[in-house]
DNA sequence: TATGAATGAGTCTTCATTCAT
DNA sequence: AATGAATGAAGACTCATTCAT
């Protein structure tokens, strides 16, 4: 079935941000793919999530440079990032989700630029009065990351339909729960 | 040393909720007792993660019940909520996180009861006017828990001083991150 | 290169009898072809191992032959025999010291015929008081072959020049380590 | 059965000597043992070939040491180490004849000092006279060993009594084949 | 209650082999 | 003839669990 790898690591990131304990064996099945053949594409499941982090890690890159984070207006600029980097909000959760999974230290540090780009946002829109500042722009940062890989859990289970993902993050995120007359 | 169920519980939560696939032998480590008493106190793994499980539910229930979420302002009941229920967000994250490491149907629909209480809370204040009817209240409810846990690990992981937690998760929640005059 | 099976065969004793657990794959690249190459001239190891015993036995009967071990005095044949066989010393040793790797009956008992042939040279030698009686013809016949095997790998690991193997191994053989007058 | 380290390494070693491609799981039915027991007491292949290997030159040296080789005659020097060392024969074998699969420096270099210390007694007895010096020391020791594994060989197998080992390595090694009067 | 020995049941990984190109 | 993809079979290794001390 899925037989480049760019199919096969995002076939394991479905199994494996439900189950992290998932086995090889249930990785190649879930991937259409045998035993072996998994492990001739990935030598050993160490290089396997070091690529999902790898993955992951262009995806929101790219995301955040599609977005232009850092120009413009920040409330804009978070919805233009929402919008980018929903498509891919399974492979982000995974990466921020279970990042203990991950022992590299080079994935972890290409993370924490990552985040840093988005603290710098929320930073940037803090100082120009766009966002609150009782809030730390950090924990800013990561409560966007908490949801989006919600919203992307949510949208995988069917418990949120795909067009309403987008919405559901930014209008939360952005607005909160409290309805304003 | 913690040779009481409970204190094993919490123990075995904080080294599985960073690493899922922990070994008997370190979560025994991490409680400070022995892999034979580990064995003792809970039948086998599957037991220990029930149990685990049946903790979270219990202390969830009765911060739900603390609350008293069925009553009176449901933005104020929130507030109560979060007061309640943030001393467990390690165990909450834990199973909201985790929950498909429950092959348990008692506890997956001890769960969906839970939830519901939660979600029926928001429905209640989207009826009242309180909150916003463009989000479903059952993702309210989903991302409550998400921003929930990820209070939980920041905390846990010192990002997030421990008295800020409730504020972090409540304004976020509430208010949304875009500042008003 | 070695497109020609013996050559094939060749190099695989000399791989083998150094690391008695490598891969086909090795095997192919120190032949210099491909596996699909080596698999298509031996299908599959056990032919391949079952073609080096039949070119060691092949061989080595040869060399019998050659040296018309069951004619003329008993010394004098023993030192043809060495002649004949050092330049296949690697072959026989492979053979000799690994021949537990072969569950073929047919190479087993094509061994045993020519362990018989060296053995009755030694008995013949016995009856013709060349040899000592002390020692069993079975053993001189093995104890040969030990230190035919031995010259063979120190010849293949420098430790003896090529042109002295034969008088090592004859003399030792012989006329043992003790110097006479 | 035998779950003691020792007796698992010669029921080890009496397998891989004849079969140096055996599985572990062969090696732990023939030490009486589970593959898994078999695992928790050498983590691993290399680690009990490691410890087969450092048993092999403790008995070596113990032998070398016993028979106090530096001193006295060289022939008699040379029969009492045999006296010693025979009984060690199978263990000497396998580090001499499969001394390829050791990776490790250490006993590679253990092994060097041993066989320096058997090759000195060699040379040492070409200066008195007692050996013949047409033959090289260190060839002289090589085919010391050779005859030993040989002999260790055929004593297993049943092709030579145990009583008769002694004087089939040390009447050939220093006699030779060719009777004299 | 703790410790260490022991093992069945997996899991990870490699290899020989085949096939299509 | 060579290369690379694919896999069943097998080997190495780990872990949860039990028992004896």
């Amino acid at each position: 079935m899925a037989t480049d790898r760019e199919s096969v690591l995002l076939a394991a990131v479905g199994l494996l941000s439900r189950q992290p304990t998932a086995a090889m064996d249930e990785i190649a099945r879930a991937a259409g793919i045998s035993r072996a053949t998994l492990h001739r594409l990935f030598p050993g499941r160490e290089a396997l999530i070091h690529e999902i982090g790898t993955l992951a890690l262009a995806r929101m890159g790219a995301a955040l440079d599609a977005a232009t984070v850092e120009e413009g207006d920040p409330v804009a600029a978070v919805r233009r990032l929402a919008d980018a980097v929903i498509p891919h909000a399974q492979l982000v959760a995974f990466i921020s989700g279970e990042s203990r999974l991950f022992d590299d230290d080079a994935i972890n540090d290409a993370w924490d630029r990552v985040d840093a780009r988005v603290a710098a946002l929320f930073l940037r829109g803090q100082q120009s009065g766009a966002f609150r500042i009782e809030l730390p722009a950090s924990w800013l940062s990561e409560a966007f990351f908490d949801l989006l890989a919600g919203v992307g859990w949510a949208v995988q289970d069917g418990r949120l339909a795909h067009r309403e993902s987008n919405r559901a993050l930014t209008e939360l995120f952005l607005g909160g729960a409290v309805r304003r007359d």
